[in-house]
DNA sequence: GTCTATAACATGATAGAC
DNA sequence: GTCTATCATGTTATAGAC
Protein backbone atom coordinates (compact mmCIF):
# COMPACT_ATOMS: atom_id res chain seq x y z
CA UNK A 1 0.00 0.00 0.00
CA UNK A 2 1.96 2.63 -1.34
CA UNK A 3 0.74 6.24 -1.03
CA UNK A 4 -2.07 7.24 -3.92
CA UNK A 5 -0.84 8.13 -7.81
CA UNK A 6 -0.19 12.11 -8.05
CA UNK A 7 -3.88 12.80 -9.31
CA UNK A 8 -5.74 11.23 -6.89
CA UNK A 9 -3.40 13.03 -3.96
CA UNK A 10 -4.09 16.15 -5.92
CA UNK A 11 -8.16 15.29 -6.22
CA UNK A 12 -7.64 14.63 -2.38
CA UNK A 13 -5.96 18.13 -1.37
CA UNK A 14 -7.98 20.03 -3.56
CA UNK A 15 -11.37 18.58 -1.90
CA UNK A 16 -9.73 19.19 1.54
CA UNK A 17 -8.85 23.08 1.07
CA UNK A 18 -11.86 24.03 -1.30
CA UNK A 19 -13.65 22.05 1.80
CA UNK A 20 -12.29 24.25 4.21
CA UNK A 21 -11.45 27.51 3.04
CA UNK A 22 -13.99 27.65 0.07
CA UNK A 23 -13.05 28.18 -3.88
CA UNK A 24 -11.75 32.06 -3.63
CA UNK A 25 -9.18 31.44 -0.94
CA UNK A 26 -7.62 28.12 -2.15
CA UNK A 27 -5.22 28.58 -4.95
CA UNK A 28 -3.58 26.10 -7.32
CA UNK A 29 -0.14 26.35 -5.90
CA UNK A 30 -1.32 25.42 -2.44
CA UNK A 31 -2.98 22.48 -3.65
CA UNK A 32 0.60 21.33 -5.76
CA UNK A 33 2.23 21.66 -2.40
CA UNK A 34 -0.39 19.81 0.07
CA UNK A 35 -0.35 17.36 -2.79
CA UNK A 36 3.39 17.05 -2.89
CA UNK A 37 3.03 17.13 -6.44
CA UNK A 38 4.20 19.53 -9.17
CA UNK A 39 2.37 22.67 -10.28
CA UNK A 40 2.39 21.32 -13.48
CA UNK A 41 1.05 18.08 -12.99
CA UNK A 42 -2.28 19.94 -11.97
CA UNK A 43 -2.92 21.02 -15.45
CA UNK A 44 -1.82 17.31 -17.16
CA UNK A 45 -4.34 15.82 -15.18
CA UNK A 46 -6.89 18.63 -15.19
CA UNK A 47 -6.95 20.75 -18.16
CA UNK A 48 -9.65 22.81 -17.50
CA UNK A 49 -7.57 24.03 -13.91
CA UNK A 50 -9.25 25.14 -11.13
CA UNK A 51 -13.31 24.88 -12.48
CA UNK A 52 -12.28 21.63 -13.39
CA UNK A 53 -11.01 20.25 -9.98
CA UNK A 54 -13.82 22.22 -8.29
CA UNK A 55 -16.52 20.59 -10.23
CA UNK A 56 -15.19 17.15 -9.64
CA UNK A 57 -14.71 17.75 -6.36
CA UNK A 58 -18.34 19.11 -5.86
CA UNK A 59 -19.93 15.85 -7.68
CA UNK A 60 -17.63 13.43 -6.52
CA UNK A 61 -17.43 14.39 -2.44
CA UNK A 62 -20.89 15.44 -2.95
CA UNK A 63 -22.08 11.75 -4.18
CA UNK A 64 -19.90 10.24 -1.54
CA UNK A 65 -21.13 12.81 2.11
CA UNK A 66 -24.78 12.11 0.75
CA UNK A 67 -23.80 7.97 0.75
CA UNK A 68 -22.68 8.98 4.33
CA UNK A 69 -25.30 10.75 5.78
CA UNK A 70 -27.86 8.18 4.35
CA UNK A 71 -25.90 5.22 6.20
CA UNK A 72 -25.84 7.15 9.37
CA UNK A 73 -29.75 7.08 9.69
CA UNK A 74 -29.62 3.62 9.09
CA UNK A 75 -27.48 2.79 12.36
CA UNK A 76 -30.87 2.54 14.49
CA UNK A 77 -34.13 1.18 14.21
CA UNK A 78 -36.36 4.25 14.81
CA UNK A 79 -36.40 7.15 12.95
CA UNK A 80 -36.46 10.16 14.87
CA UNK A 81 -33.69 8.57 17.36
CA UNK A 82 -31.78 8.37 13.96
CA UNK A 83 -32.24 11.53 13.27
CA UNK A 84 -30.82 12.72 17.06
CA UNK A 85 -27.96 10.27 16.64
CA UNK A 86 -26.96 11.55 13.07
CA UNK A 87 -26.86 15.04 14.12
CA UNK A 88 -24.95 13.82 17.30
CA UNK A 89 -22.47 12.14 14.67
CA UNK A 90 -21.88 15.63 12.79
CA UNK A 91 -21.24 17.38 15.86
CA UNK A 92 -18.45 15.18 17.27
CA UNK A 93 -16.94 14.81 13.76
CA UNK A 94 -16.83 18.40 13.71
CA UNK A 95 -15.65 19.05 16.88
CA UNK A 96 -13.22 16.33 16.23
CA UNK A 97 -11.97 18.25 13.20
CA UNK A 98 -11.21 21.80 14.99
CA UNK A 99 -14.61 23.07 13.04
CA UNK A 100 -12.49 22.68 9.64
CA UNK A 101 -14.50 20.16 7.76
CA UNK A 102 -17.90 20.31 7.70
CA UNK A 103 -20.29 19.91 4.32
CA UNK A 104 -17.78 18.98 1.12
CA UNK A 105 -19.26 22.12 -1.27
CA UNK A 106 -21.66 24.60 1.50
CA UNK A 107 -18.94 26.66 1.31
CA UNK A 108 -18.22 26.71 -2.43
CA UNK A 109 -22.02 26.88 -2.84
CA UNK A 110 -22.72 29.99 -1.56
CA UNK A 111 -19.58 31.28 -2.93
CA UNK A 112 -20.18 30.08 -6.93
CA UNK A 113 -23.76 31.14 -6.41
CA UNK A 114 -23.93 34.40 -8.04
CA UNK A 115 -20.92 34.21 -10.32
CA UNK A 116 -19.73 30.58 -11.30
CA UNK A 117 -22.64 29.39 -13.27
CA UNK A 118 -20.75 25.64 -14.17
CA UNK A 119 -20.20 25.27 -10.55
CA UNK A 120 -23.58 26.53 -9.16
CA UNK A 121 -25.20 23.81 -11.49
CA UNK A 122 -23.07 21.18 -10.02
CA UNK A 123 -23.49 22.26 -6.71
CA UNK A 124 -28.01 22.39 -7.65
CA UNK A 125 -27.51 19.17 -8.52
CA UNK A 126 -25.32 17.53 -5.82
CA UNK A 127 -28.66 18.98 -3.43
CA UNK A 128 -31.09 17.84 -5.45
CA UNK A 129 -29.66 14.04 -5.24
CA UNK A 130 -29.09 14.49 -1.64
CA UNK A 131 -33.23 15.63 -1.61
CA UNK A 132 -34.13 12.44 -4.01
CA UNK A 133 -32.07 10.00 -1.71
CA UNK A 134 -33.19 11.40 1.81
CA UNK A 135 -36.88 11.76 0.64
CA UNK A 136 -36.94 8.00 0.09
CA UNK A 137 -35.76 7.71 3.71
CA UNK A 138 -38.40 9.50 4.84
CA UNK A 139 -40.92 7.36 2.83
CA UNK A 140 -40.07 4.67 4.76
CA UNK A 141 -42.24 6.59 7.70
CA UNK A 142 -44.27 9.24 5.89
CA UNK A 143 -46.66 8.01 3.31
CA UNK A 144 -47.60 11.23 1.96
CA UNK A 145 -44.72 11.89 -0.94
CA UNK A 146 -44.54 15.72 -0.40
CA UNK A 147 -44.53 15.65 3.14
CA UNK A 148 -41.39 13.35 2.59
CA UNK A 149 -39.69 15.53 0.78
CA UNK A 150 -40.13 18.38 2.74
CA UNK A 151 -38.50 16.85 5.41
CA UNK A 152 -35.59 15.84 3.31
CA UNK A 153 -35.26 19.57 2.40
CA UNK A 154 -35.65 20.49 5.76
CA UNK A 155 -32.84 18.45 7.17
CA UNK A 156 -30.58 19.08 4.73
CA UNK A 157 -31.93 22.84 5.31
CA UNK A 158 -31.23 22.34 8.70
CA UNK A 159 -27.93 20.45 8.74
CA UNK A 160 -26.06 23.53 6.27
CA UNK A 161 -26.99 25.90 8.28
CA UNK A 162 -25.77 24.28 11.89
CA UNK A 163 -23.21 23.76 10.25
CA UNK A 164 -22.86 27.36 9.59
CA UNK A 165 -23.03 28.04 13.19
CA UNK A 166 -21.42 25.52 14.70
CA UNK A 167 -18.35 26.75 12.59
CA UNK A 168 -18.68 30.06 13.59
CA UNK A 169 -19.35 30.01 17.22
CA UNK A 170 -16.71 26.47 17.70
CA UNK A 171 -19.56 24.82 19.42
CA UNK A 172 -20.97 21.70 18.48
CA UNK A 173 -24.39 22.57 20.02
CA UNK A 174 -26.69 23.64 16.99
CA UNK A 175 -26.15 20.60 15.39
CA UNK A 176 -27.34 18.80 18.36
CA UNK A 177 -30.37 21.43 18.45
CA UNK A 178 -31.19 20.73 15.01
CA UNK A 179 -31.24 16.95 15.04
CA UNK A 180 -33.91 17.29 17.96
CA UNK A 181 -35.75 19.77 16.33
CA UNK A 182 -35.69 17.01 13.55
CA UNK A 183 -36.15 14.62 14.96
CA UNK A 184 -40.04 16.73 16.66
CA UNK A 185 -40.43 17.19 12.98
CA UNK A 186 -40.38 13.71 11.88
CA UNK A 187 -43.16 12.53 14.92
CA UNK A 188 -45.28 15.54 13.83
CA UNK A 189 -45.26 14.30 10.50
CA UNK A 190 -45.63 10.73 11.49
CA UNK A 191 -48.41 11.49 14.35
CA UNK A 192 -50.19 13.74 12.13
CA UNK A 193 -50.57 11.39 8.82
CA UNK A 194 -53.87 10.17 9.93
CA UNK A 195 -56.03 13.56 10.50
CA UNK A 196 -57.66 16.03 8.25
CA UNK B 1 -30.73 64.36 -1.36
CA UNK B 2 -27.11 63.85 -3.13
CA UNK B 3 -25.54 60.96 -3.40
CA UNK B 4 -23.87 59.59 0.45
CA UNK B 5 -20.61 60.62 0.85
CA UNK B 6 -17.24 58.37 -0.13
CA UNK B 7 -17.40 56.31 3.28
CA UNK B 8 -20.44 55.85 3.17
CA UNK B 9 -20.25 54.62 -0.61
CA UNK B 10 -17.29 52.40 -0.08
CA UNK B 11 -19.36 50.25 3.08
CA UNK B 12 -22.42 49.73 0.80
CA UNK B 13 -20.18 48.64 -2.03
CA UNK B 14 -18.02 46.44 -0.05
CA UNK B 15 -21.62 44.94 1.87
CA UNK B 16 -22.74 44.17 -1.50
CA UNK B 17 -20.08 42.46 -3.10
CA UNK B 18 -19.19 40.34 0.33
CA UNK B 19 -22.52 39.51 0.24
CA UNK B 20 -22.79 38.19 -3.05
CA UNK B 21 -19.46 36.95 -3.66
CA UNK B 22 -17.89 36.41 -0.59
CA UNK B 23 -14.76 37.68 1.21
CA UNK B 24 -11.84 36.00 -0.73
CA UNK B 25 -13.14 36.80 -4.00
CA UNK B 26 -14.08 40.47 -3.76
CA UNK B 27 -11.02 42.12 -4.34
CA UNK B 28 -10.69 45.86 -2.84
CA UNK B 29 -10.21 47.49 -6.02
CA UNK B 30 -13.66 46.05 -7.49
CA UNK B 31 -14.60 47.78 -3.98
CA UNK B 32 -13.38 51.11 -5.51
CA UNK B 33 -14.69 51.02 -8.73
CA UNK B 34 -18.51 49.78 -7.74
CA UNK B 35 -18.34 52.26 -4.92
CA UNK B 36 -16.97 55.33 -7.91
CA UNK B 37 -13.99 56.15 -5.56
CA UNK B 38 -10.90 56.78 -5.69
CA UNK B 39 -8.31 53.63 -4.51
CA UNK B 40 -6.58 55.49 -1.86
CA UNK B 41 -9.41 56.20 -0.13
CA UNK B 42 -10.43 53.10 0.88
CA UNK B 43 -6.88 52.96 3.14
CA UNK B 44 -7.70 56.56 4.28
CA UNK B 45 -11.37 55.95 5.91
CA UNK B 46 -10.61 52.02 6.84
CA UNK B 47 -6.74 51.69 7.58
CA UNK B 48 -7.07 48.15 8.78
CA UNK B 49 -7.76 47.45 5.17
CA UNK B 50 -9.75 44.69 4.18
CA UNK B 51 -10.36 43.13 7.48
CA UNK B 52 -11.94 46.00 9.15
CA UNK B 53 -13.83 46.89 5.81
CA UNK B 54 -15.06 42.84 6.07
CA UNK B 55 -15.69 43.24 10.07
CA UNK B 56 -17.79 46.21 10.27
CA UNK B 57 -20.11 45.32 7.74
CA UNK B 58 -20.26 41.84 9.41
CA UNK B 59 -21.38 44.07 12.40
CA UNK B 60 -23.73 46.20 10.67
CA UNK B 61 -25.09 44.51 8.08
CA UNK B 62 -25.68 41.83 10.24
CA UNK B 63 -27.61 43.75 13.03
CA UNK B 64 -29.42 45.30 10.39
CA UNK B 65 -30.75 42.18 9.16
CA UNK B 66 -31.62 40.45 12.30
CA UNK B 67 -34.31 43.76 12.90
CA UNK B 68 -34.98 43.25 9.33
CA UNK B 69 -36.09 39.45 9.84
CA UNK B 70 -37.39 39.98 13.21
CA UNK B 71 -39.81 42.78 12.26
CA UNK B 72 -41.20 40.61 9.49
CA UNK B 73 -42.74 38.37 11.85
CA UNK B 74 -44.74 40.92 13.63
CA UNK B 75 -46.48 41.62 10.39
CA UNK B 76 -49.10 39.10 10.98
CA UNK B 77 -50.76 38.28 14.53
CA UNK B 78 -50.81 34.67 14.49
CA UNK B 79 -47.11 33.44 14.85
CA UNK B 80 -47.26 30.23 13.25
CA UNK B 81 -48.51 32.13 10.00
CA UNK B 82 -45.98 34.82 10.82
CA UNK B 83 -42.95 32.45 9.85
CA UNK B 84 -44.12 31.06 6.41
CA UNK B 85 -44.64 34.86 5.79
CA UNK B 86 -41.90 35.49 7.17
CA UNK B 87 -40.32 32.64 4.66
CA UNK B 88 -42.26 33.62 2.14
CA UNK B 89 -40.98 37.03 2.22
CA UNK B 90 -37.37 36.07 2.00
CA UNK B 91 -38.09 33.81 -1.03
CA UNK B 92 -39.86 36.49 -3.25
CA UNK B 93 -36.60 39.13 -2.58
CA UNK B 94 -34.48 36.24 -2.78
CA UNK B 95 -35.72 35.60 -6.65
CA UNK B 96 -36.11 39.52 -7.10
CA UNK B 97 -32.88 39.79 -6.72
CA UNK B 98 -31.92 37.10 -8.84
CA UNK B 99 -30.49 34.73 -6.27
CA UNK B 100 -27.88 37.33 -5.48
CA UNK B 101 -28.97 39.00 -2.25
CA UNK B 102 -29.58 36.23 0.63
CA UNK B 103 -28.47 36.46 4.09
CA UNK B 104 -25.33 39.00 4.33
CA UNK B 105 -23.32 37.14 6.02
CA UNK B 106 -23.86 33.87 5.78
CA UNK B 107 -20.79 33.32 2.63
CA UNK B 108 -18.13 35.26 4.41
CA UNK B 109 -19.06 33.51 7.51
CA UNK B 110 -18.24 29.97 6.39
CA UNK B 111 -14.86 31.12 4.07
CA UNK B 112 -13.78 32.82 7.28
CA UNK B 113 -14.52 30.09 9.90
CA UNK B 114 -10.76 28.57 9.58
CA UNK B 115 -8.46 31.24 8.20
CA UNK B 116 -9.29 34.35 9.73
CA UNK B 117 -10.11 34.68 13.81
CA UNK B 118 -11.33 38.02 13.72
CA UNK B 119 -14.00 37.56 11.20
CA UNK B 120 -15.01 34.13 12.40
CA UNK B 121 -15.50 35.99 16.08
CA UNK B 122 -17.85 38.56 14.55
CA UNK B 123 -19.73 36.57 12.42
CA UNK B 124 -20.21 34.05 15.60
CA UNK B 125 -21.58 37.52 17.60
CA UNK B 126 -24.05 38.49 14.89
CA UNK B 127 -25.27 34.66 14.88
CA UNK B 128 -25.64 34.92 18.99
CA UNK B 129 -27.48 38.21 18.61
CA UNK B 130 -29.88 37.15 16.07
CA UNK B 131 -30.69 34.08 18.38
CA UNK B 132 -30.88 35.81 21.59
CA UNK B 133 -33.84 38.47 19.49
CA UNK B 134 -35.54 35.45 18.32
CA UNK B 135 -35.32 33.40 21.46
CA UNK B 136 -37.10 36.55 22.98
CA UNK B 137 -39.76 36.84 20.24
CA UNK B 138 -40.51 32.75 20.61
CA UNK B 139 -40.97 33.80 24.33
CA UNK B 140 -44.08 35.11 23.69
CA UNK B 141 -45.42 32.17 23.34
CA UNK B 142 -43.43 29.37 24.20
CA UNK B 143 -42.84 29.65 27.64
CA UNK B 144 -40.00 27.32 28.54
CA UNK B 145 -36.61 29.23 27.68
CA UNK B 146 -34.92 26.26 26.59
CA UNK B 147 -37.49 25.77 23.70
CA UNK B 148 -37.72 29.04 22.67
CA UNK B 149 -34.22 29.38 22.60
CA UNK B 150 -34.14 26.03 20.38
CA UNK B 151 -36.46 27.65 18.05
CA UNK B 152 -35.08 30.24 17.28
CA UNK B 153 -31.34 28.50 16.60
CA UNK B 154 -33.56 26.10 14.24
CA UNK B 155 -35.07 29.34 12.52
CA UNK B 156 -31.88 30.71 12.00
CA UNK B 157 -29.97 27.10 10.34
CA UNK B 158 -33.19 26.77 8.39
CA UNK B 159 -33.05 30.24 6.77
CA UNK B 160 -29.25 29.85 6.19
CA UNK B 161 -29.64 26.23 4.65
CA UNK B 162 -32.84 27.43 2.45
CA UNK B 163 -31.03 30.47 1.43
CA UNK B 164 -27.95 27.78 0.13
CA UNK B 165 -30.20 25.78 -1.62
CA UNK B 166 -32.57 28.52 -3.07
CA UNK B 167 -29.46 29.88 -4.45
CA UNK B 168 -27.75 26.75 -5.37
CA UNK B 169 -31.24 26.10 -7.58
CA UNK B 170 -32.23 29.35 -8.55
CA UNK B 171 -35.65 28.21 -6.61
CA UNK B 172 -37.45 29.84 -4.01
CA UNK B 173 -38.98 26.94 -3.41
CA UNK B 174 -36.54 25.42 -0.55
CA UNK B 175 -37.36 28.83 1.56
CA UNK B 176 -41.15 27.92 1.55
CA UNK B 177 -40.49 24.48 2.66
CA UNK B 178 -38.35 26.27 5.24
CA UNK B 179 -41.12 28.17 6.31
CA UNK B 180 -43.61 25.91 6.89
CA UNK B 181 -41.39 23.36 8.67
CA UNK B 182 -41.02 26.03 11.46
CA UNK B 183 -44.35 26.83 11.64
CA UNK B 184 -44.52 23.41 12.12
CA UNK B 185 -42.37 23.14 14.67
CA UNK B 186 -43.88 26.10 16.53
CA UNK B 187 -46.91 24.18 16.45
CA UNK B 188 -45.75 21.29 17.72
CA UNK B 189 -44.28 23.35 20.67
CA UNK B 190 -47.15 25.12 21.47
CA UNK B 191 -49.14 21.92 21.61
CA UNK B 192 -46.89 20.03 23.80
CA UNK B 193 -46.02 23.03 26.40
CA UNK B 194 -49.06 21.41 28.46
CA UNK B 195 -47.49 17.71 28.73
CA UNK B 196 -45.75 15.78 30.64
C1' DG C 1 -8.70 64.95 2.07
C1' DT C 2 -8.39 63.45 -2.83
C1' DC C 3 -6.31 60.86 -5.99
C1' DT C 4 -2.46 58.37 -8.71
C1' DA C 5 1.36 55.52 -9.08
C1' DT C 6 3.66 51.83 -7.68
C1' DA C 7 5.70 48.41 -4.64
C1' DA C 8 5.64 43.62 -3.23
C1' DC C 9 3.46 39.63 -3.80
C1' DA C 10 0.04 35.86 -5.22
C1' DT C 11 -2.81 34.12 -8.65
C1' DG C 12 -4.28 31.06 -12.79
C1' DA C 13 -2.36 29.49 -16.72
C1' DT C 14 1.23 28.12 -20.28
C1' DA C 15 5.55 26.76 -22.62
C1' DG C 16 9.00 23.88 -22.97
C1' DA C 17 13.18 21.47 -21.12
C1' DC C 18 14.13 16.96 -19.46
C1' DG D 1 4.87 11.99 -17.62
C1' DT D 2 7.65 15.07 -14.58
C1' DC D 3 9.01 19.26 -13.36
C1' DT D 4 10.62 24.30 -13.73
C1' DA D 5 10.43 28.86 -15.34
C1' DT D 6 7.77 32.33 -16.72
C1' DC D 7 3.79 35.26 -18.39
C1' DA D 8 0.10 38.29 -17.71
C1' DT D 9 -2.85 39.67 -14.45
C1' DG D 10 -4.83 40.74 -10.01
C1' DT D 11 -4.11 41.24 -5.18
C1' DT D 12 -3.29 44.07 -0.68
C1' DA D 13 -0.97 47.80 0.79
C1' DT D 14 1.85 52.12 0.77
C1' DA D 15 4.07 56.47 -0.66
C1' DG D 16 3.57 60.81 -2.03
C1' DA D 17 1.99 64.46 -5.35
C1' DC D 18 -1.66 67.71 -5.47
Amino acid sequence: MGKPDTRARIQGAAAMLFRRYGYSATGLKRIATEADAPFGSIYHFFPGGKQQLAEQMIRTSGTEYGRLVLALLDSVPDPAESLVHAFEAAADDLAAADYADACPIGTVALEVASSNEGLRIATAEVFEEWVGAATEWFSRWVAEPKAAQSLAYSMIMMLEGAFMLSRAARDPEPLRVAGRSMAELLRTAIAGAGED
